[in-house]
DNA sequence: CGATAAGCGGAGGCGAAACCTCCACTCTTT
DNA sequence: AAAGAGTGGAGGTTTCGCCTCCGCTTATCG
């Protein structure tokens, strides 16, 4: 009762202990990336190869884990928009962010949901947007004073942008999972102040073959 | 049972039978153009006044209801296609193609949720895509061959671009229905073969509070 | 008008799904 | 080898949406 200083936890985990919290932690990586945060702790715990109860000895409960997750994750996000300000070139910066963003979102269906839908971890979510929020300021006002992008960009169209990217990738994940590219492109050939060519449409659009399985792979989802 | 011939019903409802048969197939649209289509039966049945058991005695089920809702709504999009086949100037048509089913999609989220999510009515979803889907090869492939879309379009982009702006106008639901045209005309700019200037961008961006109510927002959905 | 059967309401049955708990048993540590 | 930390996974609990059922109401028709 006395035995433990302040809030702090004194004894360290068992051997076999630490080992399964690793595992559950890796394991919870790869299921929340592959299919979502909706995935149970059952899954993970499956995936882990341990006893639910033993995950929610770790974790109290799954906004927990979820959140001791998407820490690195979210703060990724932020250094990217950093390092996009320090890009000699403001226009390169700018399309660069969107373009690392957009693949990190593309990628990891836990981070998108994450960030898109208020149901877990919106305590960091919002830090991290706190902090993200001037520099995307910063590195859209930069390329504008450039003359590089047009004037009436505003930061707030920045998120919208990548959500937008995150829905057309979501239904190409199974057979073309990088035409979120051809739209960021197409975006992107929108943002120039004016211009002379288009920049060509990197991956080929889905074949109406492929649109079918597209529109039918996105169920699960919304119930 | 030697009855009714073929397979038809043959005694009409009763009176107050088919009012309520209205009341319902009406309460049923508002609600589910409002709330999309995760609104329950009970949900329909209470803003129809009615009760739910009366619900399931004229429509089997909720697809059944759906379906029979939706009909329409699925044939308003390939009309709005086919329109845009016989617009003056094939660029226009694009455009004004985009834009309808734009509008069509964000001010009725079932509308965007049947197309979007393989949930319901995927018969009638599938036939309406069937119809539409070489008129709208026709009017990319007539815009491109009078040099005022950029080449590499494709005509499953379109449905995609729909997609994307179903999504942004979702978040802004709240606060600023109206961004979804942003973004559109952030498209539409990237859509010509080469431009000297930017369309302004109509509706102003969303300021960062409203940014966060949009992200709050989004929470009931994919639970 | 009264008989008949069509229609009605809405409580509640049912099943699916997720989250999390519990406890008899095992394994690490000292 | 004792102590107590850790484990697994069946199942309790809750939530929620779909749909059924049945005692009562009401339109219709002779």
């Amino acid at each position: 009762m006395a035995q433990q200083a302040g809030e702090h936890r004194v004894r360290p985990l068992r051997r076999d202990a630490e080992m399964n919290r690793q595992r559950i932690l890796r394991a919870a990586s790869e299921v929340f990336t592959a299919h979502g945060l909706q995935a149970t702790l059952d899954d993970v715990a499956r995936q882990a190869g341990v006893g639910v109860g033993t995950v929610y000895r770790r974790f109290p409960d799954k906004e927990a884990l979820v959140d001791a997750l998407f820490e690195d994750k979210l703060q990724a996000l932020v250094t990217e928009a950093e390092r996009a300000l320090e890009a000699p070139d403001s226009w390169t910066g700018l399309v660069t962010l969107l373009e690392r963003a957009g693949a990190m979102l593309t990628r990891d269906r836990g981070l998108v949901e994450i960030l898109m839908y208020a149901t877990y971890g919106q305590d960091r979510v919002s830090q991290a947007r706190a902090r993200m929020q001037p520099v995307v300021t910063r590195v859209v006002e930069r390329a504008q004073r450039d003359g590089k992008v047009r004037a009436d960009l505003r930061p707030t169209d920045v998120p919208f942008i990548e959500f937008m990217l995150s829905t057309a990738a979501e239904y190409a994940a199974q057979t073309q999972p990088e035409v979120w590219r051809r739209y960021l492109t197409l975006i992107v050939d929108g943002l120039r102040p004016s211009r002379a060519e288009t920049t060509p449409l990197p991956t080929g659009a889905l074949t109406p073959e492929e649109m079918v399985i597209a529109m039918r792979s996105v169920s699960q989802r919304q119930r």
